[in-house]
DNA sequence: TACAAAATAAACTGACCAGTCTACTATTAA
DNA sequence: TTAATAGTAGACTGGTCAGTTTATTTTGTA
């Protein structure tokens, strides 16, 4: 139960709140985190685990320390609450979001209308995979969380909407690139270009897992090139 | 608490299960409703408001009798679980939007891409109600829902699933219109395009519903024109 | 008026909720 | 070695959860 979604290396922190992506990399070796953290860590990715795989509501801090095999005592020693909880889930869910995904699938290696081609192919085999492990298409961690939590946690609200403006930001940077190529309008908005990208994709995941069927993904996310408006391209 | 969301008429059943939008109404009067059915429809509306305000696990069938003016007996009486309940309010969900929004958004007395301007113009205008009224952006309750539990009730995600199904035909519709008034490309594939406006939208809504700003909506929903390729537009 | 069915009232399960508390045991640094 | 700090253990709180049960009242109909 403890084996992460994302393939996920411990202490990388990439920085976007800036609008350039400059990758800041704090390398840390596992073996140095004390044992405190690790059980911290242990109650992260449980927490992360059972949230995405079910829901916030569904599942509790008892739950959460079982399979963490961790006592309450310890989780309230390193969370104040189950919410301060998961805004650290979702932060460590940002991280694995772009590390994994975002960064490999954007990689300057390819032309920017490329890149995303293959970053469609990344989320598809995301969801196929998740869908193979749970029995069910999980969509987007975030979004999930958002919408269950958006309107009853502030902190959660808030944390989610940063997490978007980072994913945003990644979104940018190829459009930006693809401008400077040619392969969309000189007088493109990327920025709000940017936003639609995310958007759609989030919707597109919606339905997939209303569907529970990963094919979703695979039909609808090419339509995101129409939308961003890649010159000579029919889907 | 007991003001619908929607205005609501009574008893109105749309039928779009076959993919002509023809309508039936058998018209009953509300004086007709016995005391009984007049205590369930009560239960239905409190259920509706309080889940789409909140989520589905935040809200107990105790704080929906309450609001209700119900016991729990009554409750169990109509209901055989909160799961059941819930599928019914998606029901009711499904028309009232068929109703007060699709039906009138995608009258036929526009042409189709004028259609799509009054729907989004509706859409929007619904969201910043809805924030006036509860001091947050709700989203779409159909797509809260689903990515609440679908993964936790089977009932509830086939539910929404064919609330969604009713939804694309209505939009497959307009769409076919607009292939006969030659707005779009005549090898267009309408029910492709039908799921990916269903996406778009419910895109949009999360992420306006995580910003808690309805001018998401406005901002972003007329790019649904470039999904679409309604010709000659610039957004 | 009589009687069955529909509806209501309210107390009651047993399980679980987030969070607290106190006592205890490691770990670290002086 | 000592003392402070970090981490762990697990019982416990008051409250809520979905759902049950039994008795009673209201309603429609014959």
């Amino acid at each position: 139960m403890n084996i992460s979604i994302f393939s996920y290396k411990q202490n990388i922190k990439v920085d976007f709140t800036e609008r350039s992506t400059r990758i800041k990399l704090y390398a840390k070796v596992n073996s140095i985190m004390s044992k405190g953290q690790e059980t911290k860590q242990r109650l992260l990715d449980s927490a992360q685990q059972l949230m995405y795989s079910r829901s916030y509501s569904d599942v509790g801090v008892q739950e959460i320390c079982k399979d963490a095999k961790v006592q309450k005592g310890s989780f309230y020693h390193f969370f104040s609450s189950k919410s301060a909880l998961t805004v650290e889930v979702l932060e460590q869910l940002k991280m694995q979001m772009i590390e994994s995904i975002l960064l490999p699938a954007f990689a300057k290696d390819l032309t920017p209308s490329r890149r995303f081609e293959r970053f469609i192919e990344y989320a598809y085999q995301h969801q196929v995979q998740i869908k193979e492990q749970y029995g069910y298409v999980l969509g987007c961690p975030m979004g999930n969380i958002a919408l269950e939590m958006s309107t009853q946690d502030e902190e959660i609200r808030k944390k989610v909407e940063t997490l978007f403006e980072s994913i945003f930001y990644v979104f940018v940077d190829v459009l930006d690139d693809a401008k400077k190529a040619g392969e969309i309008d000189q007088d493109a908005d990327t920025s709000e270009l940017a936003q639609v990208c995310l958007a759609y994709g989030e919707g597109v995941l919606l339905v997939a897992k209303t569907k529970n069927d990963p094919e979703v993904v695979k039909q609808l996310l090419p339509y995101v090139s129409k939308l961003i408006g890649f010159k000579g391209q029919n889907i």
